[in-house]
DNA sequence: GCCTGTTATTCTCAGTATGAGCAAAAGTGG
DNA sequence: CCACTTTTGCTCATACTGAGAATAACAGGC
């Protein structure tokens, strides 16, 4: 059936504006994929290297920080190329960028998860009912189901984005491109979907980053060199899909040692705020710099 | 060069026996290596269950826990095997199990990773001198070390294990067998090679394992349905590398609702001790249980 | 039986971090 | 000058942490 194995490498591509993380997508008749390309055996050195060529290539923006997620084989995940002859092998990669504006259309997250954005007071509660449904019949569903959705005594986390996910798959309530598109589009919940497994790579994204930021300061590589604390705030706010105390916020990462003043001031609309830069010094007095819960 | 991509699934099979962590290992000409076997492209369904497969035609016991670690594929990884002609791409799996008697050989995990181990007072502190000493001469090289290896006010932090390597690797203090293992010989610092980079596999999962166990209560998949509090601590701090204070370990496990007691006891030499389970419902009222600072 | 050694267990105490909220400061635009 | 917005400073109860004192329950030697 297959003549080989071939390697795709794929990028989850952040970006923060407006108080909203985006990811970067292509457009293709399955539907919007990550930007994506196949490993070059004879000239690609590692596969962090074919990853940031594949990147220069389809976009061309600064890099701030990489790093390999996951690796994705399911045998039914190449399946859709039809021309295709190779078992289709895609490692996914975490991306994050301050430059928003490239070729390729970038995507608010909270549009591929709606679910996992618990910033504004009306939350999108309809996934936890329909997978509480599901998770109703059939043996040992509704623990998995309690954990990843936070029911009962069971409180929100997060990091269980990618959890999430795949139960929602699981229960055919996210549809994606490659399998199920047109079936199930009555009784899904919202979200968009990707071509092939994509958004599942996505998920995992989402999922890394809001537990990296419990412990090592990534946000400061989605920001510009100098902000203002509420602009970190937000920040953060928007990656982790949840609202902070701000007060408490400010405690945290300023007698922290996270970020240092800089004298100059920002106008906000209300009183003006202070400009903050990162300190870097930090990363060398505590093993374990978090922004983060 | 090459006429394709093979993928190779490695497994670091930890065991924890005799208060000592474990990896399983299987003998080769070109040193020990991790158990691992090929992808099958039309057989295997998936990653996992092509690794669950290859486990247990390897060695045949039972899985406790399996995660997926990371995926290499730097190009010069698959070049000692002669007679092959395909770029091999290197897919790493930590596994837990609690049976330690099966076929190939189980290595202490710290005859690996010597400077690892800050259990006894007399720790390996060799590693840390020759890095100092490379580390003096290159730029940008003093901070990395400093922060891997714990130096001046930085703090030693055991979830680190993979920079230590990969820096001790970079300064050729850790020879291994597929490269520089008889031109280092005088100078290198103790820790037994491996083949290929399965020492640095196995590294990652040392890593990964300890880093989880912050969050994931994984010491369980390691102990026996039943244990004391002591056999529990003794396990946790041979993964760890480092000792505990027993009254606040006893504390945040009993507390922390991580174990609920028996009523039986075992005699240990002194006073007897009671015979602890796991808990397992904490998992529900926790989003976060931690077992390691 | 009593002393010693060993391991297990309970408790205290100070220091620090966390969650929640009150209130003042310093701008904006009417 | 006033309402409004955002930033900033401070308090307070509660929880968690690191370190250590003190006691309990066994085994073995004498």
């Amino acid at each position: 059936m297959w003549s080989g194995v071939s390697v795709s490498l794929e990028a989850v591509v952040v970006a923060v504006t407006d108080d909203r993380p985006r990811v970067l997508t292509v457009d293709s008749p399955r539907g919007p994929m990550l930007p994506s390309g196949s490993l070059d055996i004879e000239g690609d050195a590692s596969l962090d290297l074919a990853m940031r060529r594949i990147i220069d290539e389809q976009a061309g923006f600064g890099v701030e920080y990489i790093e390999q997620l996951y690796t994705f084989g399911d045998r039914d995940r190449s399946s859709p190329f039809a021309g295709d002859e190779d078992r289709v092998l895609g490692v996914g990669y975490l991306v994050l960028t301050r430059e928003a504006a490239t070729t390729g259309r970038w995507v608010d997250w909270y549009h591929l998860f709606p679910w996992e954005d618990k910033r504004s007071a009306t939350a999108d509660e309809e996934a936890k009912r329909l997978v509480a449904e599901w998770g109703g019949k059939g043996s040992g569903r509704a623990q998995r189901v309690q954990i990843a959705f936070g029911m009962a005594e069971t409180p929100w986390d997060g990091v269980r984005a990618l959890d999430r996910y795949e139960l929602l798959y699981e229960a055919h309530l996210v549809p994606e491109w490659f399998v199920d598109h047109e079936e199930a589009e009555g009784r899904c919940v919202a979200g968009e979907s990707m071509a092939l497994d994509h958004r599942r790579v996505a998920a995992t994204a989402l999922s890394r980053l809001r537990g990296k930021l419990t412990y090592r300061p990534l946000v400061f590589d989605l920001l510009p060199e100098t902000f203002t604390l509420s602009h970190l705030q937000r920040t953060v706010e928007a990656l982790a899909g949840q609202r902070q105390h701000t007060q408490n916020f400010r405690r945290l990462v300023e007698r922290g040692g996270l970020v240092e003043g800089t004298g100059r001031q920002a106008t906000t609309g209300g009183r003006p705020a202070e400009l903050f830069r990162f300190r870097r010094s930090v990363l060398t007095e505590r093993p374990r710099v978090g922004i983060l819960g």
